[in-house]
DNA sequence: ATACACTATGTGAACGCTCACAATGCGGAA
DNA sequence: TTCCGCATTGTGAGCGTTCACATAGTGTAT
């Protein structure tokens, strides 16, 4: 029985590792048995079960999950597809998801996006999917990821995290709408006549959803929907919008559609010499870990972006069990008020 | 010759996936040749080679990389152990290592830990190595990370990064102590008697090595070392020991440990009453995007993480191919000079 | 011609595990 | 006693690759 390295032993070479053949070796049985004992199978003697439980502590021996992964066709890793890892509402999401994933015992693959489109998403899957994962969740909260995943062959299990409301797939969201309708409702409820929007990009779903909501909010109210201004998520598009802003005479609040953004702003309106709250309410959206202590503290909509990444991987591994009609979860906002807001300045 | 699935089909089930023997029915040829088209052997003629891969096209044939690593021993995958990702700093150095590894046609396993210390880490090491990683790399800057990694069995590639500078392990990190020294030194150079220092947790390396920094920078200036402040990175703790600073009457400059801190203390500052950098000159660490936009923008000292992460990953894989001697890489840190600092006040 | 070095391709085995089924031993019903 | 069923264990095969070696084919120095 030839083996790859035969007894010749060339160095002094210990033996790399223990295998099932040597557990059961050691502990008189077959290595189905053994097997069986790491299976959990309750066809084991106890006495027997004992006797390979020893074997394995003796030897060390660790199961080797490729070749598990290899008969079986479970790799018990998950993939997550990610874009721009360093903001806040991705990084965190992230985390919820990956956390999770390694309390039920999955491992996880990442694979970060540097540019997004349909060809990136599906081109991060299939390479996941190479791999040997089971299931992939993408936190890619724009159109285009969104389409993507349309065109996964529908027998691999995908699930998205907080893309946008309309889908034909299994989806974990944070209800936008709601986020920012609550929000324009607290500044319409101070006293302001209506609220200015600054966006985010028109292609992530996430800006289009609080759009949606802000305008929603403004119109049951019968206040007037004044052109969203668009921002890239970035504490500069913050900073250099607050310029267009300030052009407005009538603007008296404004829903940001993320904190960094309204840092930005927070900043520009600084340097203007305009007093925040008693000129301008500003609210955010994200509550980043910083929005607390920014001057002043920001009102803004808490995303439990935690929450997401676990729900998020309930459904795929749902889905990894079988499930086949598309599950959507949508987790709730919350407003938290700080110092950034109050009542409207007399005109 | 019964296979798993007989012929009497019982579903409609299409085959699941083309297989080596596919192609190489199809191509005429035999599975290993198939290999060797799949592996650039030099041994296979043109004409052949077109064929097969001409087979593979028409199948969508993807060679099973779990069935390879099990009899490479090689999974082409690499585990990445980190602790609070939602940091910008390990978040960054995630993302780093990440493309970095993916460009190297390496996946990433990443296993967040959620308290940090020796066994923790070295489990994380464990369960990564069991889901078949062919090395680890460890974004973990404390003491009891870089512990951990001294007692990995030495056959098994791990490096870390931005772990603290005596280490007998392959590190990649950021020159904390010339970094803390370059803006201790501005401080001083701006005319200030000496400088304080808010600084992170005890247990992280690079918050010592900041110390260290800044105290060799003042005692080579001939300046007092006061007692540094503690603080655990948080903007709440920035803010929290801001009330301690306070009541240092010849404060006039402080080095902050990290930008998030220095975020609380500003904000502290600005609720005092105190003007920056009028009464008060603060520099912080890292350069978060938001640093810019903070009021006033912060000096702050950047560090390049996505180069740490990219160094990271070439010492990790020099180490699978086997290099021994424990590699170790500096990156340099650059002050970016803002608004937060100025001269000394009189007295 | 005969051997000798290639080149190009094929065959058998192994990686470490799980699945399907066979084999063994035992107690109790018939 | 004889047979059946059940609990327990073992055997053979196969997951989809790659590695080591064997074989066939081609040209060329002897």
């Amino acid at each position: 029985m030839p083996r790859r390295m035969t007894s010749p032993a060339p160095k002094t070479e210990k033996r790399r590792h223990a295998v099932m053949t040597d557990v059961a070796r050691l502990a008189g049985v077959s290595y189905q048995t053994v097997s069986r004992v790491l299976n959990e199978s309750p066809l084991v003697r106890g006495e027997t079960r004992e006797r390979v439980l020893a074997a394995i502590r003796e030897l060390d021996y660790r199961p080797n999950s490729v070749a598990r992964a290899l008969v079986t066709g479970r790799s018990k890793t998950l993939g997550v597809v990610t874009f721009d890892t360093k903001l806040y509402g991705p990084a965190s999401t992230l985390l919820g998801i990956e956390q999770a994933a390694h309390d039920e015992g999955y491992a996880v693959s990442i694979s970060s996006l540097r540019s997004l489109n349909r060809d990136t998403v599906l081109a991060a899957i299939e390479q996941l999917r190479d791999h040997g994962v089971d299931g992939v969740a993408v936190i890619a909260p724009v159109r285009a990821g969104f389409d993507a995943l349309k065109h996964v062959r529908s027998d691999f299990p995908v699930v998205a995290a907080a893309v946008g409301s309309t889908a034909s797939i299994p989806v974990a969201s944070v209800d936008q709408t709601a986020g920012a309708a609550a929000a324009t409702r607290y500044l319409l409820s101070l006293g302001h006549k209506t609220v200015w929007h600054l966006a985010g990009p028109a292609d992530w779903t996430e800006a289009e959803d609080r759009i949606q909501g802000w305008a929603a909010e403004l119109e049951a109210a019968g206040a007037e929907v004044p052109d969203v201004v668009r921002g890239d998520w970035t504490p500069r598009s913050g900073y250099e919008l607050g310029e267009r802003l300030l052009e407005i005479r009538e603007l008296t609040a404004v829903l940001v559609a993320n904190d960094q953004m309204a840092l930005g702003l927070l900043r520009r309106l600084h340097e203007a010499g305009r007093q925040v709250p008693r000129d301008l309410s500003v609210v955010g959206f994200d509550d980043i870990p910083e929005a607390a202590y920014l001057t002043p503290p920001l009102t803004t909509v808490r995303q439990d972006f935690s929450e997401l990444g676990k729900l998020c991987l309930q459904i795929l591994l749902r889905r990894i069990e079988g499930e086949l009609e598309p599950t959507r979860v949508v987790v709730p906002p919350e407003l938290v008020i700080r110092a950034s807001t109050g009542p409207a300045r007399k005109r």
